[in-house]
DNA sequence: GTGGCATGAATTGGATCCAATAACAACCTA
DNA sequence: TAGGTTGTTATTGGATCCAATTCATGCCAC
């Protein structure tokens, strides 16, 4: 998202921009990426979209069949359940990892996150506002794998995040709001086991929300 | 390791080939992977090769630099540490989503796995066999997302099990023993509850092993 | 009219060649 | 003699061309 380091590579930049295509909804889920297109337009030919795709499929944002081409995946209410499941279970160990590492001023920047999250209320800058919330209360897990995973999770859930959000407008930010209340001031008081649960009731209440509206998952196209 | 299909391309042959080399420790951490001597050795051109290389490095057992190429990586005692902890919160997701569709002939089959664990005690043999053992025992979990992050743990951390192993010996033989059976009676008891928290001590009880042995992690080479 | 089959176009997979970057070594200078 | 610098070499990244596979269209037989 933030990654602001060109990273030199061409493959990285294509990377880079197909993956904010799909986060932000311009490429739908079940969509085909044809490498050919993508080449065309994003500048480069087809050999850098090949190790794109490659880079992208890693973080389970598309999927590659041999010989069929890659798309973004199309998942149903039963994969992203599972997928809210393993949210519950390692967000909450990158929380207890991260807590020891917060100095004071992670922690004034969580507050004003969310302190911006209680004012905009549209869809899309909720969606990145509330990524930035929890990723900042990771910031002090250094473990890549461990944040790797979570990322993976945030990216494959993101676009039926987006629908939900679109469905239901914000009626539930109240509720939001209250958890991240909750969870700050676990943060501050340093309670890892407080912080830790609020953690996983505000994934698994999310979840059942999620669960409750299964035309999110009918593919509108 | 048992994915019999050929999957067709040369690409996956390759990341087949070097995924066995990486995980039966022929390749081992820290060395690095030159696309030119792969090609050589495996045959093929180096691009399938570089394609191969993304593939292992989505399954975490290789990591690739922009421009410096690509190694096994070489994990300190902390993140393995970590990985065993995301172990001990994955999997037991996995044994719930899977023991509601395990049927008797898997339950038979993962008893005989542990028949044969009992006899054995080759060191090789027991990582194969434990391995298949915990992934028989996942076989009614359909999820591809969760199966493939348990996956990459294993992977990830192959190395270090056959590294303590090597080291203690089977004199913790019976302890693993034990704990596969209280493991295996619990499903047959179809006792969701039970099978997580012995899978969970299971895993637990092997992190703390693991640490507790450092040497493990210093670079042989 | 429908099902199966063959032929065509479209798309992905692979090989070879060329460019760019990084590691390495020898050299020059202080 | 030590440190920095520059030139060389080895290795990865990218572009173009060709082969193999897949999908769709249309044809023919029944």
């Amino acid at each position: 998202m933030s990654d602001a380091s060109t990273e030199s590579a061409a493959s990285s930049r294509i990377a880079q921009a197909l993956r904010d295509d799909i986060l932000n909804g311009s490429i739908a889920p079940g969509q085909r990426l044809r490498q050919e297109d993508i080449a065309e337009r994003l500048g480069g030919s087809r050999l850098p979209v090949r190790e794109a795709l490659r880079i992208l499929a890693a973080e389970g944002l598309v999927q590659i069949e041999p010989n069929k081409g890659a798309r973004v995946p199309l998942l149903d209410p039963g994969e992203v359940e599972t997928l809210y499941r393993m949210r519950e279970r390692l967000e909450p160990l990158a929380l207890s990892e991260s807590m020891a590492n917060l100095n004071s001023a992670d922690l004034a920047e969580i507050s004003e996150i969310q302190r911006r999250i209680e004012q905009g209320v549209d869809v899309t800058e909720f969606l990145i506002l509330d990524r930035e919330f929890h990723m900042a209360s990771y910031t002090g897990c250094s473990d890549e794998h461990l944040m790797l995973s979570v990322v993976r999770l945030w990216n494959s859930t993101q676009h039926y995040r987006r629908a939900f959000m679109s469905l239901t407008g914000s009626g539930r930010a109240q509720i939001v709001n209250a958890e991240h209340r909750l969870l700050m001031e676990a943060l501050e008081r340093r309670d890892t086991e407080d912080a830790e649960l609020y953690l996983l009731g505000h994934i698994r209440r999310t979840r059942k929300e999620l669960v409750r509206h299964p035309e999110i998952f009918s593919t509108g196209s």
